[in-house]
DNA sequence: TAAATAAGTCAACATGGCTGACATAAAATC
DNA sequence: GATTTTATGTCAGCCATGTTGACTTATTTA
């Protein structure tokens, strides 16, 4: 209704892209961590410790400092599902080398194979779609996700991905 | 490390490939909520309640269990939110004209204020990230998303969203 | 008339965010 | 060398939102 006042019909089809992508995101998203979410049921691990296991399988011997800038949440809340890995051999902490006040984290072989387990369901559905899809599309897949991205949060994950 | 023994060194790019999907869209639905948040705790509501917003304003005189459907929550889940909205007078339930057991859903005037602030700060962060990344890209990153979300996933959306 | 369906409700539990306060060890600074 | 800052850990409690299970009411369908 405010459009037909706006005197700018092109929004129209504007607001119906932006809330088709706004959708496909939730849904994706959604599914994205179904398998992985029942996975996790079985072990007693959630969302959260599946978040944990990614980011030190991908960066070992990553400090907790850093983590928690990565996933940006409290240290009280990292350290309920950091502790839970830690105690059931899933996630190894070393003492830091230049600064022993640091814990670098690492995956146990444990760790590791659960990660592997959980990524696999993961990439086998990013892979099918990414084959339906071509590979122009996930080239522009990758440039819309990364402009969905605070400013900061791109600084933060440079390195990890570059610029798409 | 284990990379090295494996010997298939076209696997590298391809499983980066994938990863780098898996953590742009991780990174991306978090900052994507990031705002909205924000707003919803200013009126003591959650995501949830942004959801029920979201679709109610998307197809007006949803049922309940067409909601539930959608969502793919429990309808105790729902009951809560739901009870929330009605009761502060953003959504309106009604009885339904052919099917008296049914409750349609609207928003009233309140509701589909409060639905178009908090898709407001959506829409402009999508249509940034579309601006920056092009239309082919956004084309791309429709058909990816789509080829994420499961099968019967995508036949429950039909009705919302047309196969990108 | 009986059975199925749409919606609502109560109770209890789990996950994973949050704040606030405080403790310890190590490094950095004065 | 003493002090301050930093990295990490911990306790306690709160909130939002998902779950299961049991049960009710109104209405439609068989």
């Amino acid at each position: 209704m405010a459009d037909i006042k706006s005197g700018t019909p092109t929004l129209y089809l504007r607001d119906e892209e932006l809330r088709k992508g706004i959708e496909l995101l939730y849904f994706a998203y959604r599914d994205h961590n179904g398998v992985p979410d029942e996975i996790l049921a079985e072990y007693g691990f959630g969302r959260a410790h599946h978040r944990v296991l990614h980011f030190v399988a991908r960066s070992p011997g990553l400090a907790v400092s850093e983590l928690l800038g990565v996933l940006r949440i409290t240290k009280q809340s990292l350290s309920r599902v950091l502790k839970e890995l830690v105690e059931k051999g899933y996630v190894r902490q070393e003492t830091g080398a230049r600064d022993r006040r640091q814990r670098p984290l690492y995956l146990t072989d444990k760790g590791s194979e659960l990660e592997r387990r959980l990524s696999a369901v993961q990439r086998e559905r990013m892979a099918r779609a990414y084959r339906e899809a071509g590979a122009e599309a996930v080239a522009g897949f990758w440039r819309v996700l990364f402009g969905l991205i605070d400013a900061d949060g791109r600084d933060a994950i440079k390195t990890f991905i570059e610029k798409p």
